[in-house]
DNA sequence: AACTGTATTCAGTTTTCACTGAACGATTTT
DNA sequence: AAAATCGTTCAGTGAAAACTGAATACAGTT
């Protein structure tokens, strides 16, 4: 990549990493995100943050901010380089950690304000009760919730389970 | 919800729904969407479009799309009521099954469209191989594509394991 | 201390996307 | 066939998000 090198490697290089970007923006997360990651996967050596700018053509701005978000995922981590004082970042190659520590701690993070949310109607509900609110579909609506909120445990409990963890 | 009911509960009621815009919202997914399922799940009789828009306080528009949305991922169904020739929609409140017609089969279809940006990539490669083109660091980029394209493979089993299925 | 080379921050711009209003089409009722 | 009732479609709007350029901060060098 900091090399010259053969039209084709770079074609199909360039191919993958706009591939990063596509799926990364299939996903909702940016583009950059994908190319960026693509980018330091395929190189050999750590890039340092100019680098990434001129084999991405976008502003360094986007780099700096991008490459830390993906330094937060644990996607990509910061290698020291002697006798050089500019950041190199070498992309963490181990897909199934990556999966683990990013988008599993994500999601479980998701998981959590959602719960947050529903202990929050719950009280709502029970504010309900405790007042002698009558209502001809409170059954369905208190046993709807209930049914929601064990849901929602199930799935926490899932993505705690160990099980998960080893199938990876 | 249709018809009058106490302030209390239809407060608590108010605040599931909005519950659910929140969520939605957080998973990239519209709020409106969450709003409306969540509507519809506390709705203990079927809910015609006019209805949902009035609870909800949205267009005519939002509501028919989305809720065609949620029917595709058949989180919600049409039904039909004698001697009206409205829609009516009333929400699938098994959550399991809910999530592996839903969320995984999605989730296996971009897993999808995925699979083939590495294709892509992999003929572009094969090109550069076939073409002689020589390069330094020729093993790396190779082994690290193939090494993208293991776990891609491997996160498809994983969608098709039975035991995912069974876990729910 | 001034200077150079680096990363980060921030205000502004472009782009994207959820959402709306209004027009339209289809079906039923009068 | 005219009117009424529904559902869908589509161009447009507003807000949020991605992205950028320029200013700033920071560390090392002269």
């Amino acid at each position: 990549m900091t090399r010259k090198q053969t039209s084709e490697w770079s074609a199909a290089c360039r191919s993958f990493i706009e591939a990063g970007g596509h799926t990364t923006q299939l996903f909702g997360l940016g583009r950059i995100l994908g190319q960026l990651y693509g980018l330091l996967y395929l190189s050999p050596r750590p890039l340092c943050l100019d680098e990434m700018v001129h084999e991405l053509k976008v502003s360094k701005a986007s780099v700096s901010t991008t490459v830390r978000q993906l330094e937060r995922w644990t996607a990509v981590k910061k290698v020291w380089v002697r006798g050089d004082r500019r950041d190199f970042y070498e992309a963490e190659t181990d897909f199934n950690l990556l999966l683990k520590q990013g988008v599993l701690a994500t999601l479980r993070k998701k998981l959590e304000t959602a719960g947050v949310q529903i202990a929050k109607v719950e009280t709502a509900l029970q504010a309900a009760h405790a007042n002698g609110s009558r209502n001809p579909d409170s059954e369905i609506i208190v046993a709807r919730l209930k049914k929601a909120k064990q849901f929602h445990g199930q799935i926490q409990g899932l993505l705690g389970n160990p099980l998960i963890e080893h199938l990876l």
